[in-house]
DNA sequence: CGGCGCATGTAACTTGTTACATGATTCC
DNA sequence: GGAATCATGTAACAAGTTACATGCGCCG
């Protein structure tokens, strides 16, 4: 089992889905954390669905590219369960950003800038769409137990793109000061 | 040309290493935003070689398992240069204590504050190493030209991780009021 | 009827980790 | 001479991406 199958089951305890829902949600939720491609999702769904820890919902199964709705079973959900509660293995961050500032007095400050302005113009986007969500969570936060812990994520991706635009600015203008001499 | 071999790039533009020092200095200066393995570090070390963009320095390498430093190159210093400049193409974070944290409603509020603990003991190691860094490189920042670049990257490692610590304690305080109910 | 969005799937490839084997050097 | 640390290397595996092929259903 790796991370992705407990993804998949995670999401499928909320509503039975579609591989192509679950790459979506993925996209638009976990996107400041996470991420799924198709090539690890449709093969893990299989695997799943084989190792009975989710079964299919609905018809026409028979024809090659029709449309499977995945439902998580029992032993699914005590599978992930007993993911939630063992302790984090693996914590990835790769941050191409920082290497290339690291070495960057081998380039021009302006040159640099530039990157780091990218990388800002994405963490603006990441926050607003951040910002919407801790919105409307916030508004129906009594509708369903999950809720709560929903904005306690959202929140900590508020709090670390946050910190990734206040570095930003800072940095440019650094960059900038540097550019002029 | 991967990641990795920019990675080994940037390191020997500072100076002479063995592939051995460049796992240690990435491990230790590199630790919060890039990790490397040994699998990776020591055939792209051979590719680089091969490829022209490093030499090897010093004597007996003809014992199988001879120390090796490597030299950065007039070629590897261009390529180093030309990546440098070339927009970011890979930013990966995975942090599956978020994931975790989606689905926890499924578990207890106490298992799931012990894994914020981890969290939290994690990133107060990295932002005590980076305050250490802080301070050694603000008292020298003018003995080298990189310093005050290098001085930009621990700030945003300092600034992403005061972060993850002022959520860690937020979500313990929220994980523990739930957890008495 | 053409394009778009939904949908599934896989093969080739790249990337990264782990475990292991080996050997050199230093210091007690 | 034994332990720790420095050091190199690889093979097997695991994880992840990309590009491509297929096909359905709806809307204009």
């Amino acid at each position: 089992m790796r991370q992705t199958d407990y993804v998949i089951l995670g999401l499928l305890s909320e509503r039975p889905m579609t591989g192509y829902q679950i790459k979506r949600i993925v996209d638009l939720r976990f996107r400041f954390f996470w991420s799924e491609s198709f090539g690890q999702l449709y093969p893990a769904l299989r695997s799943l669905h084989a190792a009975g820890l989710i079964e299919e919902t609905g018809a026409d199964t028979k024809r090659s590219h029709a449309q499977r709705t995945y439902k998580i079973k029992q032993e699914g959900l005590a599978a992930l369960q007993g993911w939630l509660a063992r302790p984090v293995e693996r914590e990835s961050v790769r941050l191409e950003i920082l290497m290339k500032l690291y070495f960057s007095h081998l380039t021009e400050a302006e040159v640099m800038a530039g990157q780091v302005r990218l990388f800002q113009e994405k963490h603006e986007q990441d926050l607003a769409m951040l910002r919407m969500a801790d919105k409307e969570l916030r508004s129906i936060v009594n509708d369903d137990p999950n809720h709560p812990y929903i904005l306690q994520v959202v929140d900590c991706g508020l709090k670390v793109n946050e910190a990734y635009l206040k570095w930003s600015r800072e940095a440019l203008k650094f960059l900038e000061s540097r550019g002029n001499k």
